[in-house]
DNA sequence: ACCCAGGGTCATA
DNA sequence: TATGACCATGGG
């Protein structure tokens, strides 16, 4: 099991809201449009997300009984932006067939994390991190979201070692931190802007995101 | 022209 | 268990 020292995980998170301040995660509002942009957002910039949800928004189809008996057709014309829209929009319907046939989110509020968990990931289109932001930002449970900004930004700082299996990494941090769902959300939402901004899959520069880069803001974890 | 983005499924070994 | 192909738009 990945063991991290929440001393330096909590010190990341510092030295990381110090250089970009409060990041009012999850954009949008109201909890079933978290949900649906979760799915939108599948290796998709989220820039083509809100393009795809001004679409459903405009046509009333931000909705779980719309969405749900919505041709696929239609649906993936009206969320083509976000890209994959044929697969998408058959994601979207399984999910919204699932929270209807579960009776929607006042039923859905009632059930423990781990049974929550559970459901969602039984739906096809629904992974790991899909049910993790789900969870996290619109059910507000103290789940940590992994995702490829996670692994490449702790594992630059030698934190882990980036390719462990994804609930090996989320119970870890999530042992590390302890179950504290506004620390989650901005830790995540966070790591996700210091990738967007010097942690690239290929570095540009030597070492940018940890010797250089994460040293210029104040992320060098060594000295 | 190339890289990349707030992943997941399915077939294959 | 672990790779690889596939899905597709749009910004830098």
């Amino acid at each position: 099991m990945t063991r991290v020292p929440g001393r330096r995980l909590r010190s990341v998170v510092q030295r990381l809201h110090r250089r970009y301040g409060d990041q009012h995660w999850w954009p949008g509002d109201g909890g079933f449009e978290i949900m649906v942009g979760a799915v939108l957002t599948q290796n998709t910039a989220w820039v083509n997300v809100e393009r795809a949800l001004a679409n459903l928004r405009r046509e009333a189809h931000l909705a779980p009984e719309r969405i749900a008996v919505c041709h696929p057709r239609r649906l993936a014309r009206l969320i083509k932006p976000s890209g994959y829209f044929n697969v998408k929009a058959k994601r979207l319907r399984n999910f919204c067939r699932w929270y209807m046939e579960q009776g929607g989110t006042a039923a859905l509020r009632r059930r423990s994390t781990e049974d929550l968990r559970h459901g969602l990931l039984s739906v096809n289109g629904i992974g790991p991190e899909t049910a993790d932001d789900i969870l996290l930002y619109a059910f507000e449970r103290p789940v940590f979201v992994i995702d490829a900004y996670t692994r490449r930004v702790l594992s630059r700082l030698g934190m882990i070692r980036g390719d462990e299996p994804y609930d090996e990494l989320r119970l870890g941090l999530e042992h590390a931190l302890g179950p504290d769902v506004p620390l989650f959300n901005e830790f995540h939402a966070l790591l996700v802007r210091h990738g967007k901004d010097v942690c690239r899959p290929k570095p540009r520069c030597d070492a940018c995101c940890l010797r250089r880069g994460c040293g210029r803001i104040g992320l060098r974890t060594e000295d």
